[in-house]
This record gives structure tokens, C-alpha cells and sequence, in this order.
DNA sequence: TTCCAGGCGTATC
DNA sequence: GATACGCATGGA
């Protein structure tokens, strides 16, 4: 970790890191492109990060505290992605992809928010989900709690154009807020059993729990298995995905996805 | 106008 | 367990 603190701000060195590959791959969609860089959150905390070399970022008007202990974990910082780069290396489509999206990295989400974007998500595209979730961040000004939630009113509720999914929203805020599931306990379960967990949430199937156990739990081994994941699996895996990457299959989805998704002419 | 989007619930067999 | 269909909304 090399940083320094520049007045306000903290200036990071930072190998494997590219802020479009990493906020723009679909994985989180509070970010938005600004003139030098991004500004989004992380639940409730706001940031303005710009990028003003190859390696070199800047994180605006952010204590050394917060860079360490919200920043640092958001955006995976502790890990070296040159692992997951050398472990793909040896399968001709990931090191394609790899070498396409090497700046990507696996964002630690908050789980509430992740169980709300992901719910959001289902037949739905990456824009339109980006507008509904803004939306319901302006019904309370900030990112609503599943408290929060459950007291919308109608108005509020239909101001977010959310269609079928809102009442997916609201049984995931009632089971959440009477503890029919515990989003605090779900990190110690078996894989299994957390999704298992999960799915109790109406509204969320198989792949919406993956990407939430994914984004939002850091299980690297979880797949979600979506409409561009399952033509790069027609078209580059017939036989299955390989079985050696299986502890980070996850990892290898996401880079599979920016590639696949922006660079559908290969 | 029709099709599609980081799917899922429900009905039916 | 597998398959077919409807679902809110909006951009292409």
C-alpha cells in the first residue's frame, strides 16, 4: 500500500487498478463518470476519485481513517491481482480477458445494498437499474435501510419505476428487519447454506444470491450464471467451466463479463 | 412495433 | 426436475 496524504486528499500508487474497468463492469452501479474520474458511494459514504495517471489516483477530500478503513476494503486494495492474472493465465479465453479488463477488481460491497442491486437487476439492464437505484437513494436522501424501506409510501414507492421488483425489495426489508434472515450470520454458513439462506428472499433465485454472495460477502468461488456469462460458457466452455479455477470462479465471471459485454466482436 | 435487459415465481406435466 | 409463460419499464 503506498499513499500519501496531499492536503485534503490521499494520492495512491496502484498496480492492477482502472477505474472504468472496476466501477463500470456491473458490478456496482452508484458510480458515475465525472471529468478526471468517478464519484459514487459505498452505502452512505460518498467519494470522488480520480485518475490522474496509469498508477496513480486520487482520493478527494478523504481522511487517512476513512481511506484505510472504507476505502482500502471497498476497493479490494489488500489483495495482489497479478495472483488471479497468473492463475487464469494458463486458459487462452481468461488471459484474453485478463489482458482486456487488467485493471478490474472485486468491489467489498455492503451486503443490504448488494441484496437491493442485485434484486433490482433481475431482466432488467445495467442504465436502467443505475436510475432506480439513484432514485431510491433520493426517497431519504442516503441509501434507504430496510427499516427505511418498509416505511415508504406508495408515491414513494412508484417514484422509483422499479415495476415488478418493488415488491421483491420489500419482503427482502421485512425478512431482513425481523431477522428471518440474518445478513450478519451469513458469512460463517457453507456456501450452499448461505444460498439456501438467501433464496428464502422472494425475489431472489440462483443468480441473484450468487452475485450477492460474490459482491457482497466475498465468496470468490460463487458463479453468476447470467444471459452474457452463458453465451461466453456456449461459445468457450461446452464441456464446462475449468474445474481448477473453481476457488475463484468468481473472479475469473467478472472479467469475463467486461470482456464479453464491451468487446462483443471477439 | 418488437425485442431485449446481470431472472424469478407460478402453473403444469 | 424440466419447460412455458408473464412480469414493469424503457432504450434500441
Amino acid at each position: 500500500m503506498q499513499y500519501q496524504i496531499k492536503e485534503a486528499d490521499i494520492l495512491l500508487f496502484q498496480q492492477d487498478f482502472n477505474l472504468s474497468q472496476t466501477l463500470d463492469c456491473g458490478q456496482a452501479f452508484r458510480w458515475k463518470a465525472i471529468s478526471g474520474g468517478y464519484q459514487g458511494y459505498a452505502l452512505n459514504h460518498k467519494l470522488i476519485l480520480l485518475q490522474e495517471d496509469e498508477h496513480l489516483f486520487r482520493f478527494c477530500q478523504t481522511t487517512e481513517k476513512d481511506f484505510l478503513e472504507i476505502w482500502c476494503p471497498y476497493f479490494d486494495l489488500f489483495t495482489d491481482y497479478s495472483f488471479y492474472k497468473n492463475l487464469f493465465s494458463t486458459d487462452e479465453t481468461l488471459q484474453q480477458a485478463c489482458n482486456y479488463a487488467w485493471g478490474m477488481r472485486l468491489l467489498r460491497q455492503d451486503p443490504w445494498e448488494t441484496v437491493c442491486s442485485f434484486i433490482l437487476s433481475q431482466n432488467n439492464n445495467i442504465p436502467r437499474i443505475k436510475g432506480i437505484i439513484e432514485r431510491l437513494c433520493q426517497v431519504k436522501g442516503h441509501f434507504p435501510s430496510p427499516q427505511d424501506l418498509r416505511n415508504f409510501s406508495v408515491p414513494e414507492a412508484e417514484s422509483l419505476r422499479a415495476g415488478f421488483r418493488w415488491k421483491y425489495l420489500l419482503d427482502a426489508a421485512n425478512k431482513i428487519t425481523q431477522r428471518e434472515i440474518q445478513l450478519d450470520k451469513i458469512s460463517a454458513l457453507p456456501l450452499q447454506e448461505a444460498r439456501d439462506a438467501l433464496q428464502k428472499i422472494t425475489g431472489v433465485g440462483p443468480k441473484v444470491a450468487e452475485c450477492i454472495l460474490l459482491y457482497g460477502f466475498q465468496r470468490l468461488e460463487a458463479f453468476p450464471l447470467d444471459v452474457w456469462i452463458k453465451r461466453v460458457m456456449e461459445r468457450f466452455y461446452p464441456k464446462g467451466f475449468p474445474e481448477e479455477f473453481r476457488d475463484f470462479a468468481g473472479v475469473a465471471q467478472q472479467y469475463l463479463f467486461h470482456y464479453i459485454r464491451t468487446r462483443p466482436d471477439t
